[in-house]
DNA sequence: CTGTTAGCGCATTCAG
DNA sequence: CTGAATGCGCTAACAG
C-alpha cells in the first residue's frame, strides 16, 4: 500500500494524501474521500520513506547494557516518560555488556536513524570515544562521565565515601571489611564507587586490609561466587560491602549457603534453615543502588539511592533540546545520592 | 556523507561504491580507491535508504511490557542469542503494560520496519489481532496463545494446577490457601494459571474460600498491597500463593511488615527484627517463575520454572523461517514446565 | 486549495 | 567489470 495508490483510489494527486496525512491544506470534500479510501485499505504511511525524505523520526534509541536491571528500568522510566510527552517514542537496545555490541547498535541507531542516542552506564572504550565524536546524530550519555558527549552521572565517590563510613560503623572488633568491586574500566561504579569507599573508611579509621577484596561481574551470581570465596580463604569477615545491590543479593546468597555447609545437620524447610542460618550469622552485607526488590524480602540493606529516574528525565530533556532547539553548549550534570540505612 | 560524495572523491560511479559494499564485482584497483576514501571519511552507509530498496532490515523488532524483569530479559536472552548468531539485531520497545502504547509500538515497527516482529507476554485486545492478522511482517507471540499468528506459549494451566497441588500440601490444618492473581484479561497469567491452580487445590480436597483471593498488577509493590490486605482482612492465612514471584517478593514484604507492626517493641537492626518475624511467622508464599534473585536472598520458594529463554529461541527461529524462508504453515508451540520447591 | 515535479540515499537493472 | 538511469515511498516547492 503506497501513498499513490490510495491517491488513486481517491482520485486525488499523492501530494493531497500527504497532505491530509499531515495536516495541510485539504478540501473537506477531499478529506473526506480520501479517509474513505485510507479507513478502507487500513493504509499506514512509510515510517521510514519519510524520515528520508524529513530527516526526522521523532525518534531516540537508548543503547543499555542489560535489560534485567532495577537501576537501568529507572533510566529508561525517566526518559521515556519525557520523551512520550514530548511526541517521541524510544528504542531499546541491550548490549550484554558487550562493547562490540555497543559499538555495533550506536551506529545502527545512527544510520537508522533516530534523532537522537542516549548511551547508558557502560565502559566508554576508545571506540566509543570515536563514535561520539563523530556521531552525526546528538547522543547524551548517563551513568558515566565523558568529556565527548552531553553527560549526566552520579557523584558516585561521594556516595562511596559516606558507604565507607557506614562499613566502617557497621564492622565488629576484630572483624574485617571486604568489598566485592567490579571492573575498574568502568570509571563510575569501578573507580570512584570503590575509591570513594576506601576514602570513607580511611576517614573514620579504617581500612580494606589485603584480601578482603574481590572484583565481580554486574550479576548476582558472579556475586555469590566472590563472596563465597571471601568467605572461605578470610577468617573474620565481618561487612561484606558490594559495589552494586544485585551483587549484595549474590553475597547474602552466599551467605546463606556458606552457613548452611557449615550446619549440615538443620534440615527442615527452608523457612527454618533461614531463621536458624540468621540467628547465627553477624556478617553484614552493604550495597549501591536502592533496589526495592532487595529491600522488599529482606527487610533492608545498607545502601545508597541514586536519582536515577531522575537521571532519565534530565538526558532526555538534554537530548531533545539540542535536537529540536539546536542547543550547541555542552553540559555535565552531577547528580547526587541518598543513603538508605 | 552520501554514496555519491564517495564515488567522487574515489573517482568511480556510486554503482561501483554499492557493489564494494555489498560484495559485488569490483575491480581490485577501484576496491584500493574506494576504501581509502571510505576509510578517510568514515562513511557510514545510511541504513534506512538502503532498507526503502531492499525491504530487508536484518533487524527484528521486539515488543515487551516492561524491561525490569526477569521472566522478560529471559525471552529477550534467548531471542537475541539466534537472532545475533544469524546476523540480526534486535530492537527492544517497552509498553509499560499499556495496550495503547503496544499498539503504537507495532506499528512503529511494521512501518520503520524490521523485518519481524516478536510480541511478548501481554493482554490481547481486539485491536492486537487485527493487527496481527493485517500486519505486513510477520509476528511472533511470545507468552500467549493466539490464532492470529505463530505462537508460543507455555502450559500456565498445568504449572497452576501442579502449584495448587503444593499449596494443598503446605496449608496448615484450619488454615487457609489465598491466592494474589492479576487480570483476567491476561489469559495465560490472570485465567489459565488462576483455574490451574484451582482444579489443583480440588484435586487435593482444598479450595479457594471466600474472601481469600486478591488481584494484582504485575508488580512487587501492588502485590505487597494486596497481600497486607489479606492479612489484615483474613484471619488464619496459611499459604498466599501469587500469580507471579515479583507479586510473591511482594507478599513475602507485606508479611515481614505485617508481622512488624504486629510487634512493634522489637527493635534493634533489621537482621534481629527479621529473625524474630521469621521465627514467628508460620505463612508460606508460593510463586511462579522460578526468579533467581528471589531465590537467592530468601533461599527460595516453591515455584515453577517456565522455559522463557526456550521460547525466546524456539521464537525467534520460528521468526527467521518464516522471514528467510517464506515458511507459510501456522504453527502453535506449547512448552512445558517444572516445578521448583 | 491543488497537482506536478524534484529529489532524500541507495541498489539494481541494463547497456556498454 | 562499469556507469548511467530508474525508482523505493514520501514530502516540499512551486506554479496553477
Amino acid at each position: 500500500m503506497t501513498i499513490k495508490e490510495i491517491a488513486q483510489m481517491a482520485g486525488v494527486s499523492s501530494a493531497a494524501v500527504s497532505r491530509y496525512l499531515n495536516g495541510g491544506y485539504v478540501s473537506d470534500e477531499k478529506k473526506e474521500q480520501i479517509k474513505k479510501v485510507i479507513d478502507a485499505t487500513g493504509y499506514q504511511p512509510s515510517a521510514q520513506a519519510r524520515m528520508l525524505r524529513t530527516k526526522r523520526a521523532c525518534l531516540v534509541g537508548v543503547v543499555v547494557p542489560k535489560i534485567n536491571s532495577e537501576s537501568i528500568s529507572r533510566v529508561t522510566a525517566g526518559i521515556e516518560q519525557v520523551l512520550s510527552s514530548r511526541g517521541y517514542q524510544m528504542l531499546l537496545a541491550s548490549t550484554d555488556n558487550d562493547p562490540h555490541k555497543e559499538i555495533s547498535y550506536l551506529k545502527l541507531f545512527e544510520s537508522y536513524p533516530v534523532d537522537g542516542i542516549i548511551l547508558t552506564g557502560t565502559v566508554i572504550t576508545g571506540e566509543h570515544r570515536k563514535f561520539l565524536k563523530e556521531s552525526k546524530v546528538p547522543v547524551v550519555v548517563v551513568g558515566q562521565y565523558t568529556k565527548y558527549a552531553n553527560c549526566i552521572y552520579h557523584d558516585d565517590y561521594g556516595a562511596g565515601k559516606a558507604m565507607g563510613k557506614v562499613a566502617a560503623a557497621l564492622v565488629k572488633e576484630d572483624g574485617h571489611v571486604a568489598y566485592i568491586g567490579v571492573t575498574r574500566d568502568d570509571k563510575a561504579v569501578g573507580v570512584a564507587r570503590e575509591d570513594g569507599f576506601r576514602a570513607g573508611l580511611k576517614s573514620a579509621g579504617a581500612e580494606l586490609a589485603e584480601g578482603y577484596v574481590r572484583k565481580s561481574e554486574f550479576t548476582m551470581d558472579s556475586g555469590y561466587r566472590a563472596a563465597l570465596d571471601l568467605l572461605e580463604k578470610e577468617r573474620d569477615v565481618s561487612v561484606i560491602s558490594c559495589a552494586t545491590d544485585t551483587i549484595a543479593a549474590g553475597a547474602i546468597e552466599a551467605i546463606l549457603a556458606y552457613r548452611k555447609a557449615q550446619i549440615p545437620s538443620v534440615s527442615g524447610n527452608s523457612g527454618t534453615r533461614m531463621q536458624y542460618i540468621l540467628e547465627n550469622s553477624d556478617i553484614r552485607v552493604t550495597g549501591f543502588g536502592d533496589n526495592q526488590f532487595l529491600k522488599a524480602v529482606t527487610g533492608g540493606i545498607p545502601t545508597v539511592h541514586f536519582g536515577y529516574k531522575t537521571s532519565g528525565i534530565r538526558g532526555a530533556e538534554l537530548l531533545l533540546d539540542v535536537i529540536e532547539r539546536g542547543e550547541q553548549i555542552p553540559i555535565e550534570m552531577k547528580l547526587g545520592f541518598q543513603l538508605v540505612e
